[in-house]
DNA sequence: CTTCTAAAGAATGAATGCAAAATTACGTGA
DNA sequence: TCACGTAATTTTGCATTCATTCTTTAGAAG
């Protein structure tokens, strides 16, 4: 009998989260790892997660080996695992991809998203812009992340909305945010752009839009990392 | 994944060189399972596939883990393994994520690609021609990947193309090239359009580009999947 | 003959055990 | 005191084993 589609989806998803104690754990680790309990670089002993997670060693291994290739750590052979350290050429790496991702988001967005959709986005960025005004930080940058995510959603392709958050959880370990936040230019350039990607998505420009997003991420890459 | 999904290059190069079992299992059989040498959606018992590698089934299911991780398989729980059919749905988001990626890749090129490297494409670009013209389909995709990979590669951006790679790996299972080469019509608008990538590519029209090749995609999906 | 039930068989999920490699600890010599 | 070499401990990699769940099949009832 042939699996049909919605099925099989549901299965792995339900693989995933619960059911397995393999998956349970994958997606504890995860979380623990994104949140950042463990230091950057230092070695990670098998028997302490074991303990921590009162597991074998057997699933925690398999949910290691996956973590492994989800780039969030690194195994080295006969050596264990560490958490990915990420280098200024690596962080600038995620940012263009984030930044195609994004493009990508905002092309597909304008094919599809509908008034409503907009005029909750809409909703978001004066919200945002209220944070910006008070200068509250903290809640503007969870308006900003939350109109990115609205923009991927809106694309409605969950192959890209899972490989962005992959790449969006590797990210999520550097703390930037002070760096930008530093930077009252940024901010309201930052704004500025919003406003555009605000327009562009209104008429549906999708080129255009393509172009702005990613623009706004290699900003936003600039601001976090003046080194570079 | 980032040899792969953004995995860590250095661990797993190591790991598949380094005589790890699992790294050399990983890798012979996700090239087994993209070579199409596994039914689509048939179970795949892990006694069978533990003797055809004469290994034990531990490093065999951390593998599994991993190649359902990167989305080549499903795995049910306590229900095994299947190679993942891809829906018609699937397909499509494979594509436009594929051409998203591709775009980025297009965009990114335009910054920092040689005189040296266009000229090389363009090498290629003309043998395609000839291969077109002698109605040679097997060498006009051989040089047609050839190029795309080219692109990905003059990038520079690791990321990027491990994710790419994953991606393409995931789609080289779905014969799509018999479609492709019965519309004669789509095989030279191809052309058509490999004429504009290069000149964009020539003029480093980074924007320009990335809008080519999203859309070149698109059509690529429309002719491989005319039902949609 | 079909269908439902249940038990036997097979496969998966997880834990434990064992060998090899690496890290640490220790002792010797300068 | 420091450098170096060697042994003990720890840790990783893989195989094996046990428990649970699924699948299949034999059998009985309708």
């Amino acid at each position: 009998m042939n699996a049909d589609e919605g099925r099989s989806r549901e299965a792995v998803e339900a693989a995933r989260s619960s059911g397995t104690l393999h998956g349970e754990l994958l997606a504890a680790l995860r979380d623990f790892i994104v949140e950042g309990h463990l230091e950057d670089g230092v070695r990670i002993p098998e028997r302490a997660l074991c303990e921590r997670f009162s597991i074998s060693r057997t699933p925690l291994r398999e949910a290691l080996k996956v973590l492994a290739a989800e780039g969030l750590i690194e195994l080295l052979p006969n050596r264990g695992a560490r958490v990915r350290e990420l280098s200024a050429a690596d962080l600038r790496e995620l940012f263009d991809v984030m930044g195609g991702l994004e493009s990508l988001a905002g092309r597909l967005a304008c094919e599809r998203i509908t008034d409503a959709e907009i005029a909750e986005i809409e909703r978001v960025h004066h919200e945002m812009y209220h944070f910006y005004l008070r200068r509250d930080v903290h809640g503007y940058f969870r308006c900003n992340q939350a109109i990115h995510q609205m923009i991927v959603a809106a694309a409605g392709n969950t192959l890209l909305a899972s490989t962005y958050a992959g790449l969006a959880g590797r990210i999520r370990r550097v703390r930037y945010a002070a760096n930008l936040a530093k930077d009252r230019d940024r901010l309201s350039e930052a704004m500025r752009e919003h406003e555009a990607i605000l327009d562009a998505l209104r008429r549906r420009a999708g080129s255009e839009l393509s172009d702005i997003l990613f623009l706004h991420l290699r900003n936003k890459l600039k601001a976090a990392q003046p080194a570079a």
